[in-house]
DNA sequence: GTGAAAGCGCTAACAG
DNA sequence: CTGTTAGCGCTTTCAC
């Protein structure tokens, strides 16, 4: 019993239906269409695959001839690593696989590391249909599986004109969280957001790049708080804004030491995410700072963690994104022209925001 | 640009080709092997495709006539509701999205609903080889991967004789914490345990069907749990070991309940999983025991949730899984018989269990 | 109910 | 460096 071992594909097709004297139809209609078939005759030519170690029709073959490969790919450019550790993007994941699942389909993860530039793996995967989970906008991924004369959709991207897309309102969800902040009297704050473009900066961010920002996503919950300050009079380039290029706790905080070391009157710190926003929380803390007393935190995002830590933040639907994406390219027979998707969120008031109390000076260097 | 709009695709290579006035090799050539053709011809072949909109060669016709998908499938028959809320599931799949990734090699979900037996994904599916990841030993799913002429490794599986292997050695790992417990003084014990095969039962399980179990992890974790406490006088038939179908923390908390009903003189609850020991803990305290001062609780995988809880458990290292896993498969062509990869494990003392006090009857009624 | 014909789109010798 | 030849293994009208 060999049968693990890299065998020779031993039978086809053919030369089953050879050995029965029968055509390839016939053959071939004994897997697929049993019913144009006597069972009698469908038995034997099934039992005889079996003697033969004919495995069943070669599934490459038949999707060449079908011309549908029962898989649709999924790219990814982050880290594997990050992208397994990050809440939001399992839930994604999760949602994505569901929807998958339920049309029997397939879900091909397709390799693509933001740094080898390898776009062949795009060319090379055998799919009917591409989800793109956020990506830079300039990522040669992208562009390759734009370039790939099957159905697409984008999640948490730009909109590409004439593909279907899938996401939220970034701008409007954060500006609403700032709102918050800014009612409750917030009116010098620090940022901490997630990487801006392919190249990595460990540091502040002047304006210019933050405009320019390369994933969508990032851009606009910049401008989305952006927004808000200026509307109440805030000089948004005396903000700091400290941008890390790896999403972990461990960049939150950092981040939040750096952005504090600038300017340690801020009253609010506003992360893009709350995986920085946790580790933000845990660096000032462990500098002696109470939260929300000495100073209000805030994440994006609304993953459990950050639930049960109890995080002021904006909560969304990550699954729901992963499932609508998969539900519309798996419906994208009967589309037309591109559609999208806007799923709604949810501003959670947890406990690490609250109003300013006395002075920054007095905070950071004790009273 | 209706490009995103399934159109039709409008040239193949031989088209191109044919417009060029060169052959078809020149044309895959300028594709596939640059350095078999001149810049210059090259350039023109380049330029002319996008001119025709030809969007290079088609994966699938590729596929079958290189032979190799470049993609591994990835079989896994849980709810993947479950799956990704899993974390040791998780770290599997990263594991092995690593090692794709490094490959450059794509890889496949196969939609494997346990409800639905509906193997035709398996056959469906265009990849080189296969990983089995804990499915229960008789599901149909694996079977149909075993029949299809592909190298196939399996992970926390029985050993199948003629197939590569991945895992720890569970009844060793149970038997040591087993061991630890005993050594605390624990004789009277209750065990919350996964699904051993793949009829529902949330109940108590009698010792034939924990023998009998599919799920050669759990049937290895109870055989060590057994073993060991047989060892020092305990009869294993009286031991109250409940099974749970879902793997969630409520089935966790449903399952201690059902355990202290049955015998409210147990001093440790061991747990098949860390994911049922944290639903157990926390039902244990709701019904205002202490842990580990009433009771002891044990889980096992190591996870990061429990760490943080303080869980005496055992620690598996599932990422490493995963990479051993698909390394394996990867490599498969060098190889001549089935390998076998056994992970080690590590015992880890937390704060949830220690030497039983006082009577249980006191623990339980209060005293 | 069964078969013959006609590719799906591509790559890999090999010869020039 | 380029072209010719030969399929990879299968499905699918369309007759019989």
């Amino acid at each position: 019993m060999a049968r693990s071992m890299h065998v020779r594909r031993p039978a086809t097709l053919a030369s089953l239906a050879a050995e029965l004297g029968v055509s390839r139809t016939t053959v071939s209609n004994a897997y697929n269409r049993p019913d144009q078939l006597s069972p009698e005759l469908r038995r034997r030519v099934l039992e005889t695959a079996r003697r033969l170690g004919y495995p069943g029709p070669d599934p490459v073959a038949r999707s060449l001839r079908t011309r549908k490969a029962g898989a649709v790919g999924l790219l990814l450019t982050e880290n594997l690593s990050y992208a397994f550790r990050d809440p939001a993007a399992i839930g994604f994941l999760e949602g994505l696989a569901l929807a998958c699942e339920d049309a029997g389909t397939g879900l091909l993860l397709v390799p693509a590391n933001p740094e080898r530039e390898d776009v062949a793996a795009v060319h090379r995967a055998g799919v009917d249909g591409f989800v793109v989970y956020s990506v830079p906008d300039d990522d040669p991924h992208l562009a390759a599986v734009l370039e790939r004369p099957v159905p697409t959709v984008v999640c948490d991207q730009p909109d590409l004109g004439n593909v279907d897309r899938v996401g939220i309102d970034d701008q409007a969800a954060m500006h609403s969280l700032a709102q918050h902040l800014i009612s409750l009297g917030h009116r010098r704050v620090g940022v901490v957001c997630m990487r801006l473009a392919r190249d990595r900066n460990d540091d502040f961010v002047v304006p210019e790049r933050q405009q320019a920002a390369h994933f969508h996503v990032q851009r606009a919950r910049l401008a989305g708080l952006a927004q808000a300050f200026a509307s109440v009079g805030v000089d948004w380039e005396t903000v700091p804004v400290a941008e890390r290029f790896d999403h972990t706790m461990a960049s939150g905080a950092s981040a939040a030491a750096q952005v504090m070391e600038r300017d340690p009157q801020i009253t609010a710190l506003i992360c893009t995410s709350d995986i920085l926003a946790l580790g933000a929380l845990g660096e000032l803390r462990r500098r002696g700072l109470r939260v929300p007393e000495d100073i209000t935190v805030t994440g994006f995002d609304g993953i459990r963690e950050a639930e049960q830590a109890g995080l002021t933040t904006v909560r969304q639907p990550v699954l729901e994104k992963g499932r609508a994406a998969g539900k519309l390219l798996l419906d994208s027979a009967e589309r037309t022209r591109p559609r999208a998707v806007t799923l709604s969120t949810e501003l959670v008031l947890g406990s690490t925001a609250a109003s300013p109390r006395g002075t920054a000076e007095e905070r950071w260097f004790g009273p």
